[in-house]
DNA sequence: AAGTGCCCTGTGGA
DNA sequence: ATCCACAGGGCAC
């Protein structure tokens, strides 16, 4: 498994990596441990609840980079923290290296994980509405979704259209730099997510220069439609979190760049969306093997995005994007191969036949 | 509605 | 060596 990093990044300019003016709001820098021994706590979550390895690699976050064996460490709001599990503890362990205080960044760290939303009563609930879930939960348990900060995972996800994890990955890290510097860890730099006004100084020429392409358009174009929203482009992002998903999901698709997968991956991953469906070529091949056989074979077209979508939610209720999440993870090559070696292919039940209207 | 060509770039296979 | 399909889409006909 290789680090993405491997590449580094080809042509950050000097100016772009330049700090333009200093962050509104003095971060204070706490020593919150001596130089090279970093304190770890326990996290309120055990293994059960929070597996890093089958949470952070698997296409939420291209932010995050790993820094040990079973290590990973990303900034949240202005906080860089390193989470850590050990082979045969139960508990996660983390590790704040610079932030406003130690117990803010413990509050952030928790609201980004989820950590409100019990993982063991999802898998007791899918399992009985499917009986797949039972194998899934030996090999997939504690896997989680995410609750990234809206404006960082838009940005994200404009980078992905018909795009790899590594070149997503080099984008992003060229759209971190442009953020207040926080620290260096195992060969990492990190950076606070830059904020709306400073993204609005970056120009569609530097963008494409740094290999974005037509995205570049895209990221220019939906910092100057967010920032020209009544009360700012991040309040107004927030602000989808308390709206219906179908509506969510439209506003979202008003941006330059957004179209419905993109906004279904906005939606699940930072604005407590729990039932959005992110339909792509991946999901697709899960959806015509276990919900609608009938499919297979056929073209992916917008119609269909949404029939697979309605059968997700019609299977798993509610939490359908968690689920939708933990078989698209099943699917990565690392679990496929976990998997293999036992699971037998279950027929489901088809879903419940929708008239068109 | 659905189909098609195009948009950027890196990569692996033909 | 060169070409080409394709990679976790979106947009404009």
């Amino acid at each position: 498994m290789k680090r993405s990093r491997a590449t580094s990044p080809p042509s950050i300019s000097a100016a772009a990596k330049q700090q333009i003016s200093p962050p509104a709001t003095p971060i204070l820098r706490q020593k919150l441990h001596k130089a090279g021994v970093p304190k770890w706590f326990p996290l309120k979550l055990t293994q059960t609840e929070l597996t890093l390895p089958l949470t952070f690699p698997t296409g939420q976050t291209f932010r995050w980079k790993q820094t040990g064996a079973i290590q990973y460490s990303g900034s949240i709001g202005p906080h860089l923290v390193s989470l850590r599990q050990r082979p045969g503890d139960d508990t996660v362990s983390y590790c704040v290296h610079c932030g406003t205080s130690p117990k803010a960044a413990e509050l952030a760290l928790l609201d980004f994980l989820n950590a409100e939303i019990s993982l063991a009563e999802l898998w007791s609930d899918f399992s009985e509405k499917d009986p797949r879930f039972g194998e899934l939960a030996k090999h997939l348990r504690g896997a989680r979704v995410l609750r990234q900060d809206p404006l960082e995972c838009l940005i994200q996800f404009l980078c992905s259209s018909n795009n790899n994890i590594a070149r997503i990955t080099k984008m992003v890290d060229f759209v971190s730099s442009l953020g207040l510097h926080l620290g260096d860890i195992d060969g990492f730099e990190f950076h606070q997510f830059p904020s709306l006004d400073r993204l609005s100084r970056v120009s569609e020429q530097e963008l494409r220069k740094a290999g974005f392409g037509y995205r570049a358009k895209y990221i220019t174009g939906t910092v100057s439609a967010l920032q020209s929203k009544p009360g700012g482009g991040d309040e107004w992002l927030l602000s989808l979190r308390k709206l219906e998903l179908q509506d969510a999901v439209a506003a979202l698709c008003t941006l330059p760049g957004v179209g419905p997968k993109v906004a279904a991956c906005i939606a699940l991953f930072s604005l407590d969306q729990h039932s959005a469906i992110p339909v792509d070529t991946h999901v697709w091949q899960i959806a015509t093997r276990y919900l609608l056989p009938d499919l297979a074979g056929a073209k992916l077209t917008q119609k269909l995005c949404s029939r697979v979508a309605e059968a997700f939610v019609s299977k798993y209720g509610e939490y359908a994007g968690w689920a939708q999440t933990l078989l698209f993870i099943a699917e990565l090559p690392a679990q496929k191969a976990l998997l293999q070696s036992f699971s037998q292919p279950i027929q489901l039940d088809k879903p419940a036949e929708k008239k068109t209207e």
